[in-house]
DNA sequence: GCATAGTATTCAATAATTGAATATCGTAAA
DNA sequence: TTTACGATATTCAATTATTGAATACTATGC
């Protein structure tokens, strides 16, 4: 993809996230990434792309590798989160979800995250997602009620997108009820 | 990507649909796939990756290109669906999605088509998927009674598949509702 | 007659993804 | 003790996917 200046991808996050807490190599990574109780639930990173992932990082500035020469392991490459990178992971773990189609991984990987390392923020960002959502049921309502009611396809997509939404509500709801 | 022995994309039965009715080129089926009542709703294709998608097809047997030398336009390629392709979308177009995180774009497109072309199956494709739906629901609250309560992740994961799965279900009720 | 928008396709560059290759270490059986 | 095997750890070339721009022709209005 030409031109294409590095959008960040969620996966990245995730590896950003896990070496927020403490340097990490790779293999390890892909351990924790994996795991089937966590990120695993959600995402299916395979090694080889992880390696990338981590050059991509690297490049950016949000991690560095330094290699480990091995005395009981073979020789690996440790990375540690950068201050740049401690603020983008920062900066995201607050940001809200901007479209539903997204909102299944990427929401989920920051309730991840929250549970991990600010539980107390769990709250703070399902409102502000809630407003947001909120947001998007009101201009689909809106958008919906100016389909004339021929219009079968387009008609039975905003009100797939307005059910949609409404799930989405549900279970912000259902968390806040849990946290509390 | 090696190895990758061409699984069939959404947007190329998409194209298949299209073909389905008459004899296209890459153009027209450009104007027809991002009609912002129609597929455009769902899809965002790009014409050079239309006309990438039109090759994959062709090496596949489902269409077949002939040059058609331009007299009122310039030389253009017209496409046309071949037995094999054919057989290949009507059986796509009674099949069901079989994960919930396809739905919306699988889904909506066989929909899309069955208005078009076979309005008299919808209510038996809903049905059929409506079953499998209920499938999924029960599978997934299953699995979501065996998660200890401590695991705020997990049991969070399996309560928002719930909820989406109830809203695909409720979706595919309204539109039997709409059919009948 | 000339600029401009629309028609129609191709392409090289870049990015993403894959399976397999490489190499080291621990350990348990033969 | 050697050898076989699975776990550890990373790299790579091949393939596939995606992109923006380039090319070229036609129609239309001014």
């Amino acid at each position: 993809m030409r031109g294409n200046i590095n959008p960040f991808t969620s996966s990245e996050f995730a590896l950003l996230g896990f070496l927020y807490e403490k340097p990490t190599h790779g293999y390890d990574l892909h351990k924790l990434i994996t795991d089937p109780d966590g990120i695993g639930l959600i995402w299916n990173v395979k090694m080889s792309n992880l390696y990338a992932y981590l050059d991509k990082l690297d490049k950016k500035g949000f991690i560095h590798g330094t290699m480990q020469p091995g005395d009981a392991h073979p020789t690996r490459m440790e990375y540690q989160i950068t201050a740049e990178g401690k603020s983008a992971f920062e900066e995201w773990l607050k940001s809200i979800v901007l479209h539903p189609r997204d909102f299944r991984q990427e929401f989920m990987l920051r309730y991840f995250f929250l549970l991990k390392y600010q539980p107390d923020n769990i709250n703070s960002l399902c409102n502000k997602q809630h407003q947001e959502c909120t947001k998007w049921l009101g201009n689909t309502t809106l958008q919906s009620s100016h389909v004339p009611i021929e219009e079968k396809f387009r008609n039975s997509i905003f009100q797939f997108r307005v059910t949609q939404i409404g799930a989405i509500i549900q279970w912000l709801e259902w968390i806040k009820s849990q946290t509390n």
